[in-house]
DNA sequence: CCCGTTTTGACAATGGTTGTCAATACAGAT
DNA sequence: ATCTGTATTGACAACCATTGTCAAAACGGG
């Protein structure tokens, strides 16, 4: 999978951040515009998760031009809408990926070298619906972090 | 200064991302000094992650004078050398906790009023603990944040 | 085609984080 | 305890992603 970061605009190589777009509200854009619609396309070709100013970038190399601020709101309303999962690279920079409603899953991540063990937990989903409803909490979404020492950087 | 639930999450869900310290040189810190143990005793008395700009407020409110770089430089250090764990929240600032190798309690947070239950999961750490163990992975550690809307909020 | 409303874009403003560099505080040797 | 080479500090500027502003332009229903 790999989110790691591009462009270290920081020094020190920082790490991944993860998190899902959510939520259900309907709809928020109301207008068609060329503008969006040209957002709409790079997220499509894009596989990867891409950074809003280098889908700005994209936009502009590819000819289209469309302002940095512009990508941001769309980005964003995207996001609202949850047709867009969000995560934070390294340096802290928002990145997007149009969502694939596909099943999240968790991360084990070694606090040394990074290796990254994705992780399915059916149980835990489970579980924090039973929790969430005993206490009557409905709409709900959560993030799980395992920090953990890799085998590898274990033995060194 | 809970960090985590604190700004964002309004009306739509938006997350946090995780990041974990990383490197791999042996230690970094050479000299013991006053700023240090300061950000030191800071985290100590910090159950909940904590950003720099906050520690440094701590720090200030404290009547101790460390400078807003020094604490940049001291936590990206402890980050480096795996000594706290790192992650962004909603903005994207970054996030800091000594590492614990035993977590009790998560939380269950409104997403609306921010109301928050505490929550045991024994169930959950062991299943973690399994997980972590099955890959090999050592003094594993953990976050679990439940967002949901409250039976009062969604009431309303 | 018209018009009220939404969107856009260029640019200023924010806010967290890192870079700079002279002054200062460590720690080991003397 | 004093000396001294070097790691560290701190005040402040520099960066950079992101958001706010607001007049001008684009939508789209009537």
């Amino acid at each position: 999978m790999a989110i790691m970061a591009k462009s270290g605009h920081h020094g020190v190589s920082r790490k991944v951040g993860y998190a899902l777009a959510g939520s259900d509200q309907p709809v928020k854009e109301q207008r068609r515009t060329r503008q969006r619609a040209a957002v709409d396309e790079i997220l499509d070709e894009t596989a990867d998760f891409i950074s809003a100013q280098d889908l700005h970038a994209a936009l502009r190399a590819r000819g289209v031009g469309v302002g940095l601020a512009t990508v941001y709101r769309t980005l964003q309303g995207l996001a609202d809408d949850g047709r867009v999962d969000v995560l934070r690279a390294d340096g802290g920079e928002a990145v997007y990926r149009r969502c694939l409603r596909e099943e999240h899953h968790h991360h084990l991540v070694c606090r040394t070298c990074k290796a990254t063990v994705e992780i399915a937990g059916p149980a835990v989903e489970r579980w924090m619906k039973t929790v969430a409803d005993k206490h009557g909490y409905t709409d709900v979404s959560h993030t799980i972090e395992i920090f953990g020492t890799c085998p590898r950087c274990a033995a060194a």
